[in-house]
DNA sequence: GAGGTCAGAATGTCCTGACAATCTGACGGC
DNA sequence: GCCGTCAGATTGTCAGGACATTCTGACCTC
């Protein structure tokens, strides 16, 4: 059933064997060749062929079943989905989604400074009332077009953020490389009309559709690193997101 | 560190041990006695405690780690992640979430008819051009209000649709209740200006912002079952989205 | 021919055991 | 006092095995 599907296995790489296996099935289904609805080898004769247990390789599978690419059915068997996944569910920043959509993305940098924080953030963010912060507000260009007027509200000394950084690099990427490490957001998606400032900024008339998103980051020891709340040009720009029920 | 945070098992239940676990566990958060940031025992301790083997209890947490409401981190421990997750990543449908918001959702169906496939629906739901669909169209109300016009095309003989059933319940309950098991979607999430008729529908002026969702959905075959592009009064509705990165 | 029954196949759950990688905090040397 | 080292704690990875549950399709009965 499966094609031959060569899986090569580095077990003197420090990248987990579930992760070699997970990654080189995902390339194989994104190069075509593991056709959407053909089924996988039972999970038994894969481990047999790849010399691993079959927890291993259920771990793999189980893996790649939460990105939506694969899904399972007791009894009968492993597939790959149809139609393909867009984007998987993954904590990535308007920056990194422009850049890798080949957009070019630029940031002005319209305020960077340490203020006192609202008392409706102070919550949010797990601080004191009347405890500084640092808020950010930036204009987001693609391809020469503005397209979004990003506010952010970070604790501070969480990393070293400057204005030519915040110019250079997507926020999650430079708190990423100062070891921040995020896992889960929440996010409320809505609309609403520009303002007059607004639509100024963002190149539309006064009253057209605006996407707004609010969203508060959660890094691995469960404390708040960010909330943002952004508007984006609708003319220009859909979010998108992948669900997976278990 | 924890609380005695007692946890009943019942190993003649079908419910799987670490889904029992993991229920409780939640619970406990939801209710107040594991507070945020605070810290869980170790898995062996708890396997211990609990009679159950490490993995049974790492399959737990992980169930809840991928929820969104605990976090772990290599050499320290888990964790009550802070900030409440709000709605965890279900695949629901509208209806499903206002009514357990005690909005008291209504629906009335404006057409409901098979029809030939549209080109571009085609390709999208894995069927032939031409062939024939499911085409249905409902105007949604909540607390007596219009909320949302919902347009939906689904494959014949899935389920037994009726515009009776349609106004009494959610399409993604119908569709559950006749044995579909939904498991992938993919959403586009964007806005855009109501038109005239649009307006007149949803009691809005010409103009006003609407929330817009092109959602498909995949069964655990991997076949697509759904396709909906829905609109919504900004005004009156927003999405909420949590990611997890694993 | 319709319907029920049963065997095979596949994933789901659970166990035991072992070692690796990583983080924290304490200790000790400079 | 500062910095590096080291040990303990904790989660991450992997192996191998056993049995349960569910689905499909073939076979048999009526």
């Amino acid at each position: 059933m499966t094609a031959n599907l060569a899986i090569d296995l580095d077990r003197s790489s420090p990248v987990p064997l579930y992760f070699q296996v997970a990654e080189q099935i995902a390339e194989a289904i994104r190069r075509g060749d593991l056709a959407p609805g053909s089924r996988l080898d039972n999970e038994i004769l894969l481990a047999d062929k790849l010399g691993l247990s079959r927890p291993t390789i259920r771990q793999a599978i189980q893996y790649l079943v939460d990105k939506g690419l694969l899904v399972r059915k007791r009894g009968v068997g492993t597939q790959v989905v149809h139609g393909q996944v867009k984007r998987s569910v993954e904590l990535t920043s308007l920056y990194d989604d422009l850049r890798r959509a080949g957009q070019e993305p630029a940031t002005q940098v319209l305020t960077l400074e340490p203020r006192p924080v609202d008392e409706h953030i102070a919550p949010i963010l797990g601080l004191e009332p009347g405890a500084e912060i640092l808020y950010v507000e930036r204009l987001r260009f693609a391809a020469g077009e503005p397209l979004a007027v990003l506010h952010n509200w970070l604790p501070l000394g969480l990393a070293p953020l400057g204005a030519a950084a915040l110019e250079d690099r997507g926020l999650y990427e430079l708190l990423r490389g100062a070891g921040v490490r995020m896992r889960v957001a929440n996010q409320r998606i809505g609309a609403r009309a520009a303002s007059q400032a607004e639509a100024r900024l963002l190149h539309e008339r006064r009253g057209a559709p605006l996407l707004t998103m609010v969203r508060t980051t959660y890094d691995d020891q469960g404390r708040a690193v960010e909330h943002g709340s952004h508007i984006y040009r609708a003319s220009h720009y859909s979010l998108e997101v992948t669900l997976i029920e278990r």
